[in-house]
DNA sequence: GTGGCATGGACAT
DNA sequence: TGTCCCTGCCACA
């Protein structure tokens, strides 16, 4: 489920649960080697893009990608027994469990300014540039639904969201993002902006603020707006879901 | 119980 | 462009 808005929330939840505290680290399954990290005080934690950065007190930071199948588990009780595969255990006041990352490394400082120099401007960030988020996106090749899940474009963009912003945005997935004017770029950003900042707070992708619960056109049959079949095709190696009504470019 | 797919991305080719 | 990978969920047997 992890697109940017959970790795945003995630990062203030257990940066609120653990910063200023040591931590016992651990890692129950073994894959990962927690020592440099227990006993460590967290500083805080923060999200880029789809990336979670734990930083910790004079030390590097545990850089976490959860990939499409990770995902943190939370238990009040630090003294909660993990359930089996947990990659890592932060246990302060309260225990962070990381199951199944696709990264769960640490990173200096300069290895985490080279991750951030892969990425573009996230949409929930304050730090984001507007304007480079603009220029990126229209200097992008290929249709803009590649564009908008592309980390170096956009960092924080993933496949449902990019369904619904193109929906609410009214662009077929397969418009040229070099075809996008100046305003219907900056559009399209702060309609991103907007609407993952709802779904940070929700804890959920919101396309819908009446309707938190449902989508226009992602994985649906049919358009929530107008009934019309939503149309699929692989974008970006990815299955995108449009309205072939509303959503012609 | 099993198999395929997926809200990602790295890497080989 | 294709392949692989870490697990959870669902449809189906």
């Amino acid at each position: 489920m992890p697109e940017g808005h959970l790795l945003h929330r995630t990062a203030s939840e257990l940066s609120a649960d653990l910063a200023g505290s040591a931590v016992a680290a651990s890692s129950p399954q073994g894959r990962f080697d927690a020592a440099p990290v227990d006993g460590c005080t967290v500083t805080g934690a923060e999200a880029y893009g789809k990336h979670l950065l734990v930083h910790l007190q004079d030390g590097p930071a545990v850089h976490v990608h959860l990939g499409m199948r990770g995902l943190f588990l939370r238990y009040p009780d630090p003294a909660t027994p993990p359930r089996g595969g947990v990659r890592l255990r932060l246990a302060g006041p309260v225990a962070w469990d990381l199951i199944a990352p696709t990264t769960c490394e640490l990173l200096d400082a300069a290895g985490t300014a080279r991750l951030v120099g892969t990425l573009g401007p996230d949409p929930l960030r304050a730090d984001a540039s507007a304007q480079e988020a603009v220029a990126r996106l229209r200097t992008a090749r290929g249709p803009v639904g590649a564009a908008i899940v592309d980390q170096a474009v956009w960092a924080g963009v993933g496949n449902a969201w990019r369904a619904e912003l193109l929906f609410l945005a009214r662009l077929d997935p397969v418009t040229p993002a070099s075809s996008l004017s100046q305003e219907q770029a900056a559009q399209l950003w702060d309609l991103t902006a907007r609407s993952m900042a709802l779904g940070r707070d929700a804890g959920q992708v919101v396309s819908d603020p009446t309707a938190p619960d449902e989508r226009w056109v992602y994985k649906r049959e049919t358009c929530r707006s107008c009934g019309a079949p939503v149309r699929t095709a692989q974008v970006a190696g990815r299955t995108s879901y449009s309205c072939p009504v509303e959503q012609t470019g």
